[in-house]
DNA sequence: CGGTACATTGAGAAATTTCAAAGTTGGTGG
DNA sequence: CCACCAACTTTGAAATTTCTCAATGTACCG
């Protein structure tokens, strides 16, 4: 994965900045057999709905809070964040995007959001119509299942993270964040390491824990210290595997 | 509606706390035209979803995390809690249930859930059958929108919720509880009155915000020396509408 | 009348924030 | 290859918020 991002990069550098559009690239998408991708959107049925997809380099924005969307968005590859963002300049991060996610299964009801998306990586998504989503998800109950499904996920994962912001320490709710990173890599089968990517700044963890930087910093040597595992440098070393799903693993 | 909730409580103890079972009185309900039951389960359309209903007191379970439901639950009358327990004991309320709110959205998906459901009030609660309510989603384009709104809603509500736990103070976390219960008790067209009821004890507000009880006695002090309102015996009393929703309003 | 749950208070401890400054890192252009 | 810049990380010290523990006061119910 690390390398796909960097071939992304790429790509986007040679952009220059500005999002690169192209017309369903679906058809050799990797994620094509798998989640969204794969059983909503494609693999040969008559009617699937075609997507466009974009570009965006790391730290850009996707989508910003109140505009128009250009459709129902997919995550196809990279890191990006779904937050809002306060008066005051605080941000609070809902959610955490990989590839395959789906962005936000409300949006074949909705074409503005409070909550805006950036790209922690470079990043490629594809839009799909949501009127052509709306109807296939209306004919064919499979389909219909499969919508449900993402919002109920979706609605549970909101409120893990409520009670993680609402009963839980800072500690555990920053190893609560690599767990569930740890547990989105291994449900996508990727090798098990004990190293691997993990390109949140410590003010991006900040905002996904409510907490301060400085506060998250020093959470973060502690977790260090204690030898439980070393976050830093765009990768995240498990250190010990069982002290840190002790601390992080909700419920 | 604080005459129907005593009566509700005289109807509940004479059943001596057993729950009291009835068969759809749906036909007489008050909400039958507002909400769902108007709009989904009923108004004389031909296979409209019977519901039977429950009676639970005070302070009595109507839900225990991880059972079988008896069915989409709607309530019909009272103040309930939707809350997640720790196994430390703690608790964190996911959300308050008021008269005409759909329990849980989901429900037409799984019926296991990880949170309980505890009344405040005495409280009438209604189950649907799931399989019946699916197959009018799956034929009625009306019912299949209006479901999908009431997911959305859910969904923002939590993620509301979580920018609340996640950045803000406990004062402001409380005086946003009020505002809430402010503006659901407006939009049902209730007497706009400086003083209603609130039947949420410390502990309660606490388990919603997050906090301590000894911490919520401070905070809630504080708020009523300072003018802006008055919360305790059951109601709260507005002293200062502009000042509380300054404080309290999300975003 | 007693009991139970609920509310309040005080004092001290712990967690977290704030402010301010200094150290690191990685990328860019000369 | 070096210098520089910008973003990110680390550190210290003090203030603030919130929690814990423990005791006392209060209201309602049977």
């Amino acid at each position: 994965m690390l390398h796909d991002i960097d071939s992304l990069s790429a790509a986007v550098n040679a952009g220059d900045g500005v999002p690169v559009r192209q017309r369903s690239p679906c058809a050799t998408c990797h994620l094509r057999n798998e989640h969204f991708c794969g059983a909503l959107f494609g693999n040969g049925a008559d009617a699937a709905p075609r997507g466009t997809s974009r570009l965006i380099a790391a730290r850009q924005n996707i989508y910003r809070a109140g505009e128009l969307t250009d459709g129902v968005l997919v995550v196809c590859d990279g890191w990006a964040v779904r937050f809002v963002q306060l008066p005051d300049g605080r941000r609070q991060i809902l959610s955490l995007l990989l590839p395959g996610d789906l962005v936000s299964p409300t949006a074949i009801l909705e074409r503005r959001f409070t909550f805006s998306i950036q790209a922690l990586t470079a990043v490629r998504v594809c839009a799909f119509p949501p009127a052509q989503l709306r109807a296939r998800i209306l004919r064919d109950p499979a389909a219909f299942e499969l919508w449900l499904d993402a919002i109920a996920g979706a609605l549970r994962d909101a409120e893990r993270r409520l009670v993680d912001l609402g009963q839980r320490t800072a500690q555990q709710r920053i190893a609560a964040l690599i767990v569930h990173a740890m547990a989105r890599r291994e449900e996508r089968g990727e090798l098990d390491d004990e190293e691997f990517a993990f390109p949140l700044s410590q003010q991006q963890i900040a905002d996904f824990a409510g907490l301060t930087p400085v506060h998250t910093c020093r959470v973060v040597r502690s977790l260090r210290n204690d030898g439980i595992c070393d976050i830093g440098r765009g990768v995240v070393k498990i250190l010990d595997r069982a002290a840190l799903s002790r601390i992080g693993s909700l419920r």
